[in-house]
DNA sequence: ATGAAAGCGCTAACAT
DNA sequence: ATGTTAGCGCTTTCAT
C-alpha cells in the first residue's frame, strides 16, 4: 500500500496539514526542527502524493486527452511523441483515445475524458465542427493540431501547417519540372473546406491548367485510397504527375504504379505530404513537403498546459513546412 | 462545470444515496416512481459520474499506463492500438509514457504513474529486470509484452512471439537459400539473454557453421544500427546473407547496401522480423518475421484488464509468428 | 508554529 | 424505501 499523509503525521507525531505543508513547500512557517524531521520522514518513506485525492480536491488532474483517428497510422505517433514529452517537463499525463474518424467515438472518447476529468484536450485532423459544441466539451480547453488554417475560431487553441501553400508548392513544382497532365488523390473527410485540394486547384489555374475532375480522386489518407485512385485515374486519363495528399496515398500510388509498369520519375513524378519516417526508403524515394509533427505535438502541448496552469491566453500558430526534394518527383 | 449526484438529488428532492443507487443500477429497494424520477433527471441533465472522485473511494481508477521505449518508432503504434482498442471495451482509459529505454525515464514514469493510481501496467520491451522490483512496482499488476521467452517468472503477465525460433528460421531460411556467410546485426539492450542472437547462433551450429563475431554487430533496434552495421562488417567480411533483430535494422542495412551499390537479393539476401507496415514497400521489399503487434496488444490488455476487475490470473501466452516472404531474401 | 475541520464527489454500510 | 454517515487522501482556511 502507498503511504498517506494520514501515516506520515503519525510516524512525525504531527497532524495532516502540517505534513502536508512541508511536502508542498508551504512551510515558511513551519520550525526547522519539524520540517527537517518531516522531510527525512518523507524521504526516507519514499512518500508518493495520491494525485487522485489531490485531483479531486484541486479540481485539476494534471493529465490531458488526446483524441486523434489512429496511432498506428504513421502521421500521428510523431506527434504524440511530442505532446508527451512536452507534456512530461510540466508533470502532466497524457491518455490517449483513437477515433476512426467516427462520430460516435469521437463523441463517446469527450465524454469519457471529461468523465476522467482531463484539464485539456488535444485534437487531430477532426473534420467535424460539431465536436467542439459547448455541449459536449464543455469549458475544458482544447488545442487542435492539424486542421489547416481555420476561420471561425472559437476560443481554441490551433496549431497548423499551411497545407494549402504546400500542396501549392508541390503542384507549382511538378508544373515547373515540365508534367502536363497533373492528377490529385487525397482524403475526402467532413464538410469542411479542403485546403490540400485548393492548393492543387490555385496553383492548376495560376498556371491556366484546367482542372479536369476525371485526374481527382478522393477518399481517405491511406495507401488503399492511392492504389485506387491510380487506378481509377488511369483508366481513363495520361498522366505525367500526381500530387497526394499525404504519403501514405503517394505509397499506395507508387505500389500502383509500379505494378503497371510506370517509371518514376521519368513517366510521371509524384509529391507527397508529411515525410513519415519511411518516405525516403521508398522506391524511388519519395518527394514530398515535411510538416513538423514532433514540434506540432510539443507546441500543441505548451499552448494547452500553459494555459491550464498559467492561464495564459491559447493562440493559433502556424508552423512551417518544407519541401524535401527526393527522386520521386 | 459538471453535474454532482448532490445536485442532481437536490432536483429530485432525495439524497445522494437514492441517485447514487439509481445510477449505478443498485435500485433494488427504490420505488418505481423515484427511479423512474430521478433515471429521467440524469437523462436529461447529462449527469456524468466523476471518475475521479469514484476512483478515490474505490480505491481503483479504471485507467492502466502503457509504457514503451517511443511510441514514433513503427512497430510500436500497433500494439498501442490494440492496448487502446481493448481497454475502451472494458471502460478502462491508458496513459501511456516514452522512456528511450532509459532507467530514468523508466522509474520516473513508473512512480508517475503510481502517483496517478493506475490500476495495471503494461510494459514493452523493457530490458531491465529491476524494473520489476517491488520496490519500483509495488503491488500493481503489470503485464509485458515483447520480452522474448522469460524463465524466472515473478507474478507477471507475458505476451510474447518466440523471437529465438523466428530469427532461428530466418536464419534457417537464408542457409537453405545458399547463403555461406550470414552476417547478424541487432540490439544489444540490457544484460538478458539475447533470444533474438541466440536464434541465429543455433541455426548456425546445427548447420555447423562457425559463429564469427566480425560478422556481428550489436546497437540498438534503429536504422542507424543497421547502416553502421553494414559499414563495419563490410569493410572486413564478405558476407551474402543478412539476419537483422528487427525490421528498422535491415532498413539501414538496405539503405547502407544499396549505397555501395550491391544487388539483393542476387549478392546478398535479407531478412528482418516485424513486419512494418513499410516493410513490403522498402525496395527490394523485405522478406520478414511478423509479430501480431496489434494483436499482442490486444491480448495484454486483456489480460490485465481481466485480472484487474475479476481477478482473473494472469499467465503466459506466446502468439504465433509468420515469415512473410518477399524478395529480399 | 501547529492543528482542527470542512469539503472535493463518490460509495456503502448501516440506520430508520 | 430512503437517508445518514463515515471516509477515500488531500488542501486550505481558520483557530489556537
Amino acid at each position: 500500500m502507498e503511504k498517506t499523509l494520514k501515516q506520515l503525521a503519525q510516524e512525525a507525531g504531527v497532524s495532516i496539514a502540517t505534513v502536508s505543508k512541508v511536502v508542498n513547500g508551504r512551510d515558511e512557517h513551519i520550525s526547522e526542527a519539524t520540517r527537517k524531521r518531516i522531510r527525512e520522514l518523507v524521504e526516507s518513506s519514499g512518500y508518493r502524493p495520491n494525485a487522485i485525492a489531490k485531483g479531486l480536491k484541486e479540481k485539476k488532474t494534471n493529465t490531458i486527452g488526446f483524441v486523434l483517428p489512429d496511432i498506428s497510422n504513421p502521421f500521428f505517433p510523431e506527434i504524440a511523441r511530442g505532446i508527451e514529452d512536452e507534456a512530461k517537463k510540466y508533470g502532466f499525463a497524457v491518455v490517449f483515445c483513437n477515433t476512426d474518424n467516427d462520430v460516435v467515438r469521437e463523441e463517446s472518447c469527450i465524454s469519457f475524458l471529461r468523465s476522467k476529468m482531463v484539464d485539456g484536450l488535444i485534437f487531430t485532423q477532426t473534420t467535424r465542427e460539431s465536436v467542439f459544441s459547448k455541449e459536449l466539451i464543455g469549458n475544458i480547453p482544447v488545442v487542435v493540431v492539424d486542421r489547416g488554417i481555420d476561420t471561425n475560431s472559437k476560443n481554441i487553441g490551433k496549431i497548423y501547417v499551411n497545407c494549402m501553400g504546400a500542396i501549392y508548392d508541390a503542384t507549382c513544382r511538378l508544373i515547373k519540372q515540365g508534367c502536363e497532365k497533373i492528377a490529385f488523390i487525397s482524403a475526402n473527410l467532413g464538410k469542411e473546406r479542403d485546403y490540400r485540394y485548393e492548393g492543387y486547384e490555385k496553383a492548376l489555374k495560376q498556371y491556366k491548367r484546367t482542372v479536369d475532375s476525371a485526374m481527382i480522386f478522393k477518399n481517405d489518407y491511406n495507401e488503399e485510397t492511392g492504389y485506387q485512385g491510380i487506378q481509377k485515374i488511369c483508366r481513363i486519363c495520361r498522366i505525367d504527375g500526381l500530387v497526394c495528399g499525404n504519403d501514405l496515398i503517394a505509397t499506395g500510388a507508387i505500389q500502383a504504379l509500379s505494378e503497371g509498369g510506370w517509371k518514376i520519375p521519368e513517366d510521371i513524378k509524384i509529391v507527397g505530404l508529411d515525410d513519415v519516417m519511411f518516405a525516403k526508403y521508398l522506391s524511388p524515394p519519395l518527394t514530398t513537403i515535411a510538416q513538423p509533427a514532433y514540434e506540432m505535438g510539443k507546441e500543441a502541448a505548451k499552448m494547452l498546459i500553459r494555459h491550464i496552469t498559467n492561464g495564459e491566453p491559447l493562440y493559433s500558430k502556424e508552423l512551417p513546412y518544407e519541401m524535401r526534394v527526393r527522386s520521386s518527383g
